[in-house]
DNA sequence: CTATTCACG
DNA sequence: ACGTACGTGAATAGA
């Protein structure tokens, strides 16, 4: 079956322009337009596989509708010339891919495309028309759709005569008679002055056309009867321009676009010239100006497949060179992902480490190597690598340098820490990303040896090459204690406590599930009595028709999609219905059955009924660290009933407790010491309680006249200035006017004058060095501060607010677990470290350990940092984590 | 694959 | 006038 696939050229060159931001190769060509065009090109390609393919443009100056009316696209700005050299380079790009492209003299390329469509109606070829302009519509039928670019290009809109109705309540044709009304600026089509899209549409649905509006307007009142009839001319004759050609004489082309793939080698001299390398690498295209353009010896690889002996004595040889290592595993999840294989990058040999390799006998020496703490390892993820290889039985030692960690410290919100990634930031040869090698999704494959072992092999060349320049830059940028002291030790800390796990009682999660079920079960007809209906209670959508469309509720909020059903605008309802009630006790029992009963249930390992968290440590842009598969980080306590699952949390061994130590206030500390407020120093020097002193002071009355309602609002003003305040933030937290949020802002700030300094001071430190730091030197790049967008800029002043904050908080506990480790060690203890929860540490212990860690944890937990304020840890133990309370 | 919602600090 | 609190991960719906 035929596809057509017809592209407006000009259209789409310009959306692309102006939708990208300035790109230009090093030989000073402008280049974005050209970007843009070939990215949606490849998608079409990729998604549509269409037999037939056209790029139509506009050709010359004068079109035949000049002839008519001299104005013609008069107000249309000038091409800039950064534009128009971009034309050229389109052309000979579409002929390197080996796509059809007509122009014609004295046509515009809509014109070439309405015939081409014409053909296919005739036809009856499923065709394509794509474009940046609305006047294409016209040309929809039930062969014929239409994607009309939505901001950028590589978002469409797809039109059929079924959506043209819905959205103008028009047929296809009758847009002309919509331009012909309302004109189009764009093009200095006139239609009729003041006649806009909505009053255009009313006279269509009304009259069906231009004519039958100008027949009637007898019907017409007013100043809109006035201003038709007097523009009766241009009407008509704008809806002539709007009309596209379609009797261009091009019989007979269909022939000649044809689509038959592209040559790779041409495409990939194009992409090489115009320096596209992330379409290079989509293609699966090798760059051909790499080999001559950035020397690089070849890579001498060798497989070393178990029973070679020769492959082994090399390898074994440079063990003892300095090299770098790069295991390859496929799963998310580390604790259980499979080995695909392994290089080692010594000087100018890469060695592959089949699978067979690490897990037979014969590679003992390796798995020898891999735990020896005196060979010293360069790795890309050593933590991942290091839960991996405990499967194997191996304790992964001797980690000298981890390319990923490293990256993360120097630019934490870079998403991407691939090899591939972190190479093409070093500015060093380009190493294949994984995706191009193994596909992704269902698609994932591992491909044969060669392929393998040369992506291995240039994965591990190229980690041995990225690590000096690495050091260099946390010398640079006063991150070497950082890195060496803190994150990497820490990285070792993390592995030994998602090792250990942490022990679950899945019968006390089962019963809760239970006890839950009953709960949801009578939660669901209650509400379904009151809607008078069942519906699915989990969609929003289905939810929102019920309450706002059914029972006529106040809408509160809308999301991008509809209305807003959020437990906030669920509060604000309940005075409205009693199923509002239902509904968010319904939702607090589903969460609490799906994520932690059910979700919990999945995780434990059956044999050893341990939850084993992973703690990814390149993640949060602030240094905090995150839990996953499963989140042990949001395990509830606010609310009771959910609290319960703690009680799930229990010790590995009879006899043995849980001991929990959390920091009192550690952020707000942190700002007490950053800031140097005197005031903020001084309540925690005497260890006031810091919420209801904020009151004392915000609202001048003393202690015993604080009162509830006083001091949660000091508690949220507290919260706000830790987020990087706004009134609108705290209006909507406290549920007060943006004037009264405004008005304790300014009053907190009267008081505590050392923080509003500190604001002020790290906001414009932000815009000078493009950076803010925590107190370890630990930074997060905020480019965003001097947009002139408000929106992304307050976001970054906000940010630039709160990470010294956060980060430095994740600074202290980072420390504290490093030191608890040794400490641990050093003592002999047999009490372990299991969970980090960003201000908490939780512990097992047994009996006879439980009064020297009462004290051995805290002291090391508030000895972590010396601030200008002493940090504070509560300790609390149980025979399981709710006990621990 | 994205949007919404909600659990935690 | 603009329209948001900072940082995460997981489950579910519905294209």
């Amino acid at each position: 079956m035929d596809k057509w696939i017809l592209i407006d050229g000009n259209s789409i060159a310009n959306r692309a322009f102006y939708a990208m931001p300035p790109l230009t190769n090093s030989a000073g060509l402008h280049t974005n337009a050209v970007y843009g065009f070939t990215t949606m090109l490849l998608k079409l390609l990729e998604e549509e596989k269409p037999t037939h393919l056209l790029v139509a443009f506009d050709a010359g100056k004068v079109t035949f509708r000049h002839e008519g009316f001299s104005d013609y696209k008069g107000t249309r700005a000038k091409t800039p010339p950064e534009l128009s050299e971009q034309f050229p380079i389109m052309k000979e790009l579409l002929k390197a891919f080996g796509i059809a492209q007509f122009e014609l003299a004295g046509y515009e390329a809509d014109d070439i495309i309405g015939t081409m469509t014409r053909l296919a109606d005739e036809k009856g070829v499923e065709t394509l028309v794509v474009s940046g302009d609305k006047d294409m519509l016209q040309l929809a039928s039930s062969k014929v759709s239409i994607a009309v670019t939505r901001k950028g290009v590589s978002e469409v809109e797809r039109f059929t005569p079924e959506t043209v109705n819905e959205k103008y309540g028009l047929k296809p044709h009758q847009i002309i008679d919509l331009k012909g009304l309302m004109g189009d600026t764009s093009d200095n089509i006139p239609g009729i002055p003041g006649v806009g899209e909505k009053t255009a549409l009313k006279l269509l649905h009304e009259y069906g056309s231009v004519e039958g509006v100008l027949e009637n307007t007898g019907e017409l009142k007013g100043k809109m009867k006035e201003r038709v009839e007097q523009h009766r001319d241009d009407a008509l004759m704008s809806k002539k321009l709007a009309t596209i050609f379609r009797e261009v004489p091009l019989e007979g082309a269909e022939g000649g676009i044809a689509y038959g793939g592209f040559d790779a080698e041409s495409v990939s001299a194009m992409f090489a010239k115009l320096e596209f390398r992330s379409l290079t690498e989509r293609l699966n295209l090798s760059a051909p100006g790499a080999a001559q353009g950035a020397p690089k010896a070849e890579l001498n690889v060798v497989p070393v497949d178990p029973g070679d002996t020769e492959a082994a004595s090399l390898l074994a040889a440079a063990f003892k060179k300095p090299n770098a290592l790069f295991l390859e595993s496929v799963g998310d999840n580390p604790h259980h992902a499979d080995i695909i294989g392994a290089a080692l990058a010594a000087e100018d040999t890469v060695y592959v480490l089949p699978k067979a390799l690490l897990e037979g006998a014969e590679g003992q020496f390796v798995r020898d190597w891999l735990s020896d703490p005196e060979a010293s390892k360069i790795g890309c993820d050593l933590h991942r690598t290091e839960l991996v290889l405990a499967r194997l039985g191996v304790h992964l030692q001797g980690a000298e340098f981890d390319i990923q960690l490293a990256a993360y410290l120097l630019d934490p919100t870079e998403s991407d820490q691939s090899v591939s990634g972190i190479a093409q930031r070093s500015g060093l040869p380009a190493v294949a990303s994984d995706e191009s090698v193994y596909g992704k999704g269902a698609k994932f494959k591992v491909p044969d040896n060669a392929t393998l072992y040369a992506h291995l092999a240039s994965k591990a060349d190229a980690v041995r090459a990225i690590a000096p320049l690495q050091r260099a830059e946390l010398e640079k940028s006063g991150m070497n204690r950082l890195y060496y002291e803190l994150e990497q030790p820490l990285a070792v800390v993390l592995a030994d406590m998602e090792k250990q796990g942490i022990k679950v009682d899945a019968e006390t999660i089962q019963q809760l599930g239970k006890d839950l079920e009953h709960g949801i079960e009578s939660s669901v007809s209650e509400i379904y009595r009151h809607a008078g209906t069942e519906f699915n209670i989990n969609s929003p959508k289905q939810l929102g028709e019920i309450l706002f469309d059914k029972l006529g509720l106040p809408v509160m909020k809308k999301t991008k999609t509809g209305y807003s059903t959020d437990a906030d605008v669920l509060e604000k309802l309940e005075p409205y219905h009693d199923i509002i009630p239902l509904i968010l006790h319904y939702r607090q029992l589903a969460k609490l059955q799906s994520t932690y009963v059910e979700g919990l249930l999945k995780e434990v390992r059956s044999e050893t009924g341990k939850i084993h968290t992973y703690y990814r440590q390149t993640i949060a842009a602030t240094g905090r660290l995150s839990s996953q598969y499963p989140n042990l980080q949001n395990i509830p306590i606010r609310l009771e009933e959910g609290r319960k699952i703690r009680k799930a949390f229990v010790p590995s061994e009879p006899g043995w407790y849980i001991l929990a130590a959390d920091y009192s206030q550690i952020e707000l500390r942190v700002l007490a010491h950053i800031s140097g407020d005197e005031r903020l120093k001084e309540a925690f020097i005497h260890d006031m309680d810091i919420h209801t002193k904020t009151a004392m002071d915000v609202f001048g009355v003393s202690e015993t006249q604080v009162d509830a309602n006083m001091r949660r609002s000091a508690k949220a003003v507290n919260f706000g200035i830790v987020y990087g305040i706004s009134d609108f933030g705290l209006s909507q937290n406290l549920n007060i006017t943006r004037k009264e949020a405004a008005k304790f802002i300014e009053q907190y700030f009267d008081v505590f004058k050392g923080v509003r300094k500190y604001m002020d001071d790290i906001v414009m430190q932000a815009r000078q060095d493009g950076y803010v730091k925590t107190l370890l030197e630990r930074r997060r790049y905020l480019p965003e501060i001097k947009a002139s967008n408000f929106n992304l800029r307050s976001f970054a002043e906000r940010t630039a607010m709160n990470t010294p904050i956060q980060g430095t908080a994740a600074d202290i506990i980072k420390l504290a677990m490093v030191r608890m480790q040794e400490r641990l060690r050093e003592e002999g203890l047999k009490s372990r470290m299991l969970l980090q929860v960003h201000d908490e540490l939780v512990f097992e212990v047994p009996e006879d350990e439980l009064e020297k860690m009462k004290t051995l944890v805290p002291e090391v937990m508030e000895g972590a940092l010396a601030l200008d304020v002493p940090l504070k840890a509560d300790v609390n133990y149980g025979i399981n984590w709710y006990e621990a309370k």
